[in-house]
DNA sequence: ACAAAACGGTTGCACCCACAACCATTTTGA
DNA sequence: TCAAAATGGTTGTGGGTGCAACCGTTTTGT
């Protein structure tokens, strides 16, 4: 089948020589972040036709409660214009229900419908059972020290983007 | 369900409860992967008006030699349309240059022009830039022990889908 | 008090993308 | 040998996405 294998890596060259595309951090994370979600598509998009987003924003919505749009945004580092589609979407197909803000009348607090609640149990033990395989193949010390990691990386991004700013 | 500062996450309850998502590793990839790469991005699209997906067949290219378009698919794990189309605007803006292939007259080695090659010098030096202020704040000893585990985890998942398979 | 700025959310638009259908070439296997 | 299957690559199409402009509401500064 394969015939050049181009997976293995010029033998990680010294960092200093010049660019090393297969220790850029971007590049490694889109890969794993792709990999990773496309392993888990089949499960909203097959029998659901759930987007990645609509997931997302069904997983925070059951996560967290009532929550608002702007909230989702700042919880998935994500563009309000997309998070707002999601919403409509998931209103439309009567997964989540909208109701105003009692303090604040520009926000819109959201919230889960029965069918929505019902949607987001089913998917919850996917992600469940998903999550149980891969801890499996990966194990369990592994993953606990990448998530913290990963916490790590994301507080040094916003170091880096506070410091520099733009 | 709590409602007030939705950033700080429930408590990293028992994973046998239900579903969390703070700990599900496709949100916590594809979130990490956003920042990361919106951190980066402005080095290649302003001023140079490159796409991420052309950024990342610039620099795959850069980094292999000729290659071939199938070949960068494997790499970046990504669709060949979306490489296909990305490897059309570099090669209209001159940065890449297309050869049939010579044992295989289906295949097109790829290879960057002149212009291409200062382009990938040029951002090259952006990325390494990038990574050294990332890793500034991120440790090097946590970038490396980061990377070693994002490697073991595209393993686990290959792992995974090869077993379950479709 | 009130105009200006900031903010939550929606939408128009251009663009990017995934998917499938397709073409040309190569490989397979009977 | 040659028809069927597989492969590298392109493209049409419907739909998702980012950006900026926008509306209505709230906050700010004077």
């Amino acid at each position: 089948m394969t015939k050049s294998d181009p997976k293995s890596s010029p033998a990680v060259s010294d960092p200093e020589a010049g660019f090393e595309l297969e220790t850029f951090l971007p590049f490694l994370l889109n890969r794993a972040a792709e990999v990773t979600s496309q392993a888990f598509q089949p499960a909203y998009r097959e029998g659901f036709g759930l987007t990645r987003s609509q997931w997302r924003v069904l997983a925070i919505t059951g996560h967290y409660g009532a929550i608002t749009a702007r909230d989702i945004c700042t919880i998935a580092h994500e563009e309000k214009s997309k998070i707002s589609r999601a919403v409509s979407a998931l209103t439309e197909s009567g997964h989540l229900q909208k109701a105003l803000g009692e303090t604040d009348k520009r926000t819109e607090v959201l919230s889960l419908t029965e069918k929505g609640t019902t949607l987001f149990e089913t998917l919850g033990q996917s992600a469940l059972q998903f999550d149980r395989t891969l801890r499996a193949a990966f194990t369990p010390e592994k993953e606990a020290q990448f998530r913290a990691l990963l916490s790590d990386l994301e507080a040094a991004l916003a170091e880096c983007s506070n410091q520099e700013d733009i």
